[in-house]
DNA sequence: CTTTCTGCAAACGATTTGCAGCAGC
DNA sequence: GCTGCTGCAAATCGTTTGCAGAAAG
């Protein structure tokens, strides 16, 4: 993990009571390493932390707001960290058929009307927006490829 | 259930070999009723199909394409009626601390919009979108207002 | 009538938690 | 050194499944 990283996410978790361990720091690495959401699973895999305590500390950081949670398809939630630490705003492409969800970046357009559509949203119904997700779905270029394909 | 309903769901189910049932038309019915997605728990609540069931027939729905599955903030899946049965393309408000999740319409710009990006995605990551999610989180009204409050 | 559906209870897998000792700050 | 963290194993919760009898077309 970037240091510039680490001290964000100190101050972040500090509020909190938190504290910045070892562990935490795997498993920051491991998000920031893999560019895509991950699965607990997959964290785990990474990051070499105890399933237990993976599960504590992204539950503590997702509180923290480092680390934000991505609904995909089946499999238990995926993490990665939150767009103030990653850098960047983004959306997220889903496959259906192999459940992996890989980052893609929404024109300047897109963002500016949905920017719009979201205080509309505040004066029409009263919700106070806090973010936004457009998430496409459909199939990956490696799935599209293995479809028609003999044995399996 | 509607009529029109109805005979639209049994159309979609009879390829599958599936039978449009008592329970199943009780599924359909609390989510037309509903108008917004539905926990297995709230669809169980509504329908007085016994757990296991409404589980069997929720999968089953969503196999033909009469359901979709949603996904919201913890608490399991949401289930509602797909778009060509509930009558309109429609987005998601979340609200991040109840739980709750409600329709709202886009506007006929931002869907423009999306449709134009959802090509582009096609073109340069070769990814086929099948659908897109465009989901709203935040704080829905009521909870806003039970905020500040004492007592909770 | 034949095939699918239902209801129960048991199985299952992912996630959470209690507790005694270890580690940040 | 005080307070929060860790690791294990046991508890929990949502979801799935096997099976014998009921119901749909």
């Amino acid at each position: 993990m970037s240091p510039a990283t680490a001290a964000a996410a100190a101050q972040a978790l500090a509020p909190l009571d938190l504290r910045l361990t070892r562990h935490r720091r795997a498993v920051l690495g491991a998000l920031e390493g893999a560019g895509r959401p991950l699965t607990v699973d997959e964290v785990v895999q990474r990051s070499s932390v105890p399933t237990s305590t993976a599960y504590r500390n992204l539950g503590e950081l997702v509180e923290a707001g480092v680390v934000v949670r991505v609904s995909g398809v089946g499999g238990g939630d995926r993490h990665e960290l939150a767009e103030q630490f990653s850098q960047h705003h983004h959306h997220h492409l889903v496959c259906v058929e192999c459940g992996i969800v890989s980052d893609f970046d929404p024109s300047a357009q897109l963002e500016k009307l949905i920017a719009r559509e979201v205080d509309a949203l505040l004066a029409t119904s009263g919700f106070r927006v806090t973010q936004h997700v457009f998430d496409v779905r459909g199939q990956c270029q490696a799935c599209q490829a293995s479809d028609g394909e003999p044995g399996q």
